[in-house]
DNA sequence: TAATTAATTAGGAATGATTACTAATAAGGA
DNA sequence: TCCTTATTAGTAATCATTCCTAATTAATTA
């Protein structure tokens, strides 16, 4: 059976008190600081944990290393090409999509992700 | 300049041949066969070097190695929670999803991907 | 409250896909 | 044919993440 630790309080609070797609190794030098006992294995576990339980997001992004996400109502992301920053995208009807996909037959699906790539504002002004 | 190797053509003629979703090391795997002086490193650097060029289209799932698409027109995929088998998946009216996308602010998309996850029909059938 | 048990932890070792490195090779232009 | 430099083979290095183990501790039971 699944325990409640002081440890794992603290990941959750530093994941929502550092708000957006921060990195493992993010979380691990926040809580280092006040909390230099808690080891790395145990920040990357109980992020993993976290996850599993829909507490917080994980979110995989392709050349990088994974980032969790303290939101955990459906929304996308979008990543600039220039920067690497990430935003938030929303959806408005997301029931729309499903009806405009083609899943394979008889394919159950429960979730969806998706990753929007660009450029942003700020780094199109830079060009200028 | 690019030069066009013998090399590099084996391996794309290899992801086409092997159709749908395969890994660097099976692409390695199949390569080596016929030609077992191609190095690992050869195929790893030609793969990435075919994807920069859309020639293949590199696919990167949550928790799992590294694929790559012989199918380079606009298209989604599903995974399987259970076997983990990848499926493709269409849209009807790719237009639609701009439209109810709320991106960021002045944020100019090129490219986005989705994923879905589920339950495919195989692995429902099993279950009963 | 004390004893019991099993989940959790700290710290470090192991993993493994991918990239980096380097001398040798070869593509393609002059 | 010569020359420049991209590409290659083979191997070492990388590095985020997971695994391992004895010690600790949460939570249940007596």
């Amino acid at each position: 059976m699944k325990r409640n630790t002081i440890h794992k309080e603290i990941i959750l609070n530093a994941v929502n008190e550092l708000a957006c797609h921060v990195t493992s190794e993010t979380v691990y030098d926040y809580i280092h600081e006040k909390y230099p006992h808690i080891s790395k294995s145990t920040v990357y576990r109980n992020l993993r944990s976290l996850a599993d339980d829909h507490l917080i997001k994980k979110i995989t992004l392709p050349g990088e290393v994974d980032r969790f996400d303290h939101i955990i109502i459906p929304h996308y992301h979008a990543r600039c090409n220039k920067c690497g920053k990430i935003f938030d995208v929303t959806i408005k009807t997301p029931d729309h999509l499903e009806d405009t996909i083609v899943l394979p037959e008889g394919f159950e699906t429960d979730n969806h992700e998706i990753l929007f790539t660009g450029i942003c504002k700020s780094c199109q002004d830079k060009k200028r």
